[in-house]
DNA sequence: GCCGTTTTCGGCCCGACTGTTTTCAGTCG
């Protein structure tokens, strides 16, 4: 068995329902559930934590999991966690991944002779399991489960979700008794694929907003309540509406934005306050007296803290430094002055290159890189002669660029001379996915080092939904990078959002600095830029970690080397 | 089982919805 992080949260969720099956301690069930979400947000594998001995560095991991971890890296198994498990059946612990079916529904199920997700949602189907006693509602409920489970396998790309999130606000707004709608949870923290859509909205009449909300046009209903509902869009999106008076909304708004992680640190260290903190409000617990929020401000400010935005919300450390008043000031789209990847269709770009510079013209760019891939094909000579064209009708300063493959055997698909005649070039990996850790490294390492590559686009090569990012020893490639001068880029097409957030922090720490991108093959991708901020404001980086936020003399000043 | 600028013992986030409960259990975010 490979012991990756996914199938260790498994187990540890596994032993948690086992735990709470045996009527045991609710803490200790609690601890090994917050083992399993520690261990699946994290972004080290745990095998190599366990190698360099630093388990404990990840939360929620203490004395005993430590141990436990080791026993079952090194054996394979862990005799504690069978122990526990024993006399469950094995069939029951696949259904916990149904929404809705907790273990006790799970054992329940075996027990009535299901064997699969997918026995259970035949027996459903074909009535047998409502001629065993159980109701038509909750055979319904678990269907409607199954249908989300697999749904979930299909995350939509953070685009994707804030177009359809934009249409739900829009006709949200149309009502009157809706003083205002916001997108909230992951969409919001701008994470780089959504599951459902969180919505919440400032009324003082909960139940007309909710009435209106059910009747969405193309949606089906999948819950209601008095001030909550959920909808499924035609398209198998779910939406989740909250309704909250306009004096408590604030806190309304901090409790949706989330994260689940964030959520429960604070209202840990509100308790320390002698605070309770709910969507509601905040309650003294002594009095019982509920402050109400306005704004989420208000809730900070009662724990004497700065708003982290919400972009940072993982409780990754900004808790802290919003207490010490040490948060970044983070980047933001209107900081950035340049585009420096882009194609046209001197290679595989879908418009003329004098198409490109109109549109980056518009967006009030002081300057951009032609980026073309550098095939054989590519008539250097020609492109050149419009470049030159080109600039002549744009105060806007063109970069003569080209995006660089580094092949499979470690090296530049173009020539040096051909590499020094560029203003700016940058250089990616686009074949041999599966190599070694050791020989994709290595590769980088041949562009990073390279005099006339200033940047690496797309570092990780992973297309979100699609491919995984490749193996690559990523702190001696920062490392490079911070030596060598070579920025890295934060490729902002929403399919790849490459540097991801979490990589993008620890390079920042490692004094890498960064270019945000399009990627464009298309004037419209030129929009995509917002994506590519959002990532970077996850990745906690401010304005001066970004060389495409300097203005042009600066950007010159940055841009290495040779 | 974890964790600690009040604690190495004694706490552990909080409320909502569903189903069928006549006061609550299970599950979720």
């Amino acid at each position: 068995m490979d012991w990756t992080n996914k199938a260790i949260a498994r187990l540890l969720r596994e032993v948690a329902a086992a735990h709470l099956l045996k009527g045991g301690n609710r803490f200790q069930i609690v601890a090994y559930e917050n083992a399993a979400d520690a261990i699946e947000h994290s972004t080290s594998e745990v095998k190599d934590l366990w190698e360099q001995k630093l388990l404990n560095v990840i939360p929620g991991i203490g004395e005993k999991l430590t141990e436990y971890l080791d026993e079952l890296i090194t054996t394979g198994h862990v005799k504690h966690f069978e122990s526990v498990k024993h006399g469950f059946p094995e069939e029951m612990f696949p259904l916990l991944d149904i929404p809705g079916v907790g273990p006790k529904t799970a054992l329940k199920l075996v027990e009535a002779g299901i064997s699969s997700i997918i026995d259970l949602e035949r027996r459903i189907q074909q009535e047998k399991l409502q001629s065993q006693g159980w109701s038509n509602k909750v055979c319904a409920k678990i269907l409607r489960g199954i249908q989300t489970l697999k749904r979930r396998e299909n995350r939509m790309l953070l685009s994707f979700a804030n177009d359809i999130a934009v249409g739900i606000v829009e006709y949200l707004q149309k009502h009157s008794a809706v003083n205002r709608v916001d997108i909230l949870g992951s969409l919001r923290r701008r994470v780089a694929t959504v599951g459902d859509i969180d919505l919440a909205v400032a009324s003082e009449k909960p139940k007309a907003v909710i009435d209106y909300f059910v009747k969405t046009p193309h949606s089906t209903l999948e819950e209601q309540g008095e001030k909550t509902a959920t909808i499924i869009l035609s398209n198998g999106v779910h939406i989740d509406l909250m309704v909250e008076d306009p004096r408590s909304y604030g806190s309304l708004l901090q409790y949706l934005t989330g994260s689940k992680q964030h959520n429960i640190h604070l209202r840990t260290l509100a308790g320390d306050k002698g605070y309770s903190i709910s969507e509601l409000g905040v309650k003294k617990v002594k009095t019982n007296e509920v402050i109400k929020c306005s704004t989420e401000d208000d809730v900070y400010h009662l724990l004497k803290m700065e708003t982290p935005p919400p972009e940072m919300r993982e409780d990754t450390g900004e808790i802290g430094a919003a207490q010490n008043r040490t948060l970044p000031n983070l980047l933001r789209l209107s900081d950035i002055k340049g585009d420096l990847h882009m194609h046209t269709t001197w290679s595989d770009g879908r418009e003329s290159l004098t198409a490109m510079v109109k549109a980056c013209e518009q967006l009030g760019y002081g300057y951009i890189a032609m980026t073309d891939h550098a095939y054989p094909s590519l008539d250097l000579h020609a492109r050149h002669e419009e470049i030159e064209k080109a600039r002549k009708e744009t105060k806007m300063h063109i970069l003569e660029g080209l995006e660089v493959n580094i092949t499979a055997d470690g090296k530049l698909q173009a020539s040096n001379d051909v590499l020094k005649n560029m203003d700016f070039n940058i250089a990616a990996i686009h074949t041999g996915f599966d190599q070694s850790r050791e020989t994709l490294t290595k590769r980088l390492l041949v562009a990073i080092h390279h005099p006339s590559i200033h940047a690496i686009a797309h570092p990780t090569g992973r297309l979100l939904l699609e491919r995984e990012s490749y193996d690559v020893d990523w702190e001696t490639v920062f490392r490079a990078c911070a030596k060598t001068g070579t920025l890295l880029e934060i490729n902002a097409y929403p399919n790849r959002l490459d540097l991801p957030d979490t990589l993008v922090r620890q390079a920042k720490d490692l004094g890498v600095l960064f270019l945000i991108n399009t990627d464009a093959h298309h004037s419209s991708h030129l929009l995509h830029m917002e994506y590519g901020v959002s990532v970077g404001r996850r990745g906690w980086l401010e304005a001066k970690d970004v060389v495409n936020t300097l203005n042009w003399a600066a950007f010159c000043g940055k841009v290495k080397k040779q």
